[in-house]
DNA sequence: CATGAATAAAACGGAGCCGAAACGGTTTCC
DNA sequence: GGAAACCGTTTCGGCTCCGTTTTATTCATG
């Protein structure tokens, strides 16, 4: 059973939710940002460096720089990989899975209360 | 009739959209952009700049840069308002209205794939 | 070992956005 | 008319992000 959503359904509740996080205080994220927390938290470990970068298709320091400003916010964490200790794995953490459970309590929240 | 939306589903369709957005080749707008284009596109007309602001609670000039980019990349128009010639009416253009309808279809696509 | 491959991080220069303040043009109200 | 308020824009310094290149560390291979 798929999600039935219509293409103004859709739009309104991208307009909702971003207008909710503009006008919130949490920190915000750029889109890239976004989806590698998301794809950490949602796909099944281990998370590399270089398996991030094929994965959104940019190259290796725009990973690493997006772990350094979501890791100096808590919402992951970094430790060598002792079996190939050339390897980081990215791990999550109590902050960024709060941070991630609470965006998607917004996109629920809004699409219920999405018209039509 | 609400939309009915998991958590699990609504990060998920988060991620795949957001994935596709990195990886596609269309202009990359800022989080507020965006929330600024599809005000535009969603809610009813006239838009102003003082409005805008109001409505994403951020400063004027956020919304002056906005629109300088968007305007560029001919997502939006602005126009002297011939009553009271300090206001400028934003207006949607062609290329603004695609723009708005294919990244809806995108998020159509992805919601109609997502499991459970 | 020693050489080369692979990985992540750091360095560098360029571009864009941000907040705060200052600026011109326009309207309103005595 | 003239002062004040309003509106959008511009300017300024600072910060962050980006892409590319270089560095440092670690592993694999002969």
């Amino acid at each position: 059973m798929s999600v039935q959503l219509r293409p103004s359904q859709a739009l309104r509740l991208w307009q909702q939710v971003s207008l909710a996080e503009v006008r919130g205080k949490a920190p915000d994220l750029t889109e890239r940002q976004l989806a590698v927390l998301l794809t950490i938290y949602l796909d099944p470990p281990p998370h590399t460096v270089r398996g991030l970068a094929e994965k959104l298709d940019v190259s290796k320091p725009v990973i690493t720089r997006a772990l350094d400003t979501m890791g100096a916010l808590k919402l992951v964490s970094r430790h060598r990989d002792p079996n190939d200790r050339r390897n980081v794995l990215i791990k999550r953490t109590v902050e960024g899975a709060l941070f991630v459970e609470r965006f998607g309590d917004v996109v629920v929240a809004k699409s219920a209360e999405l018209p039509l």
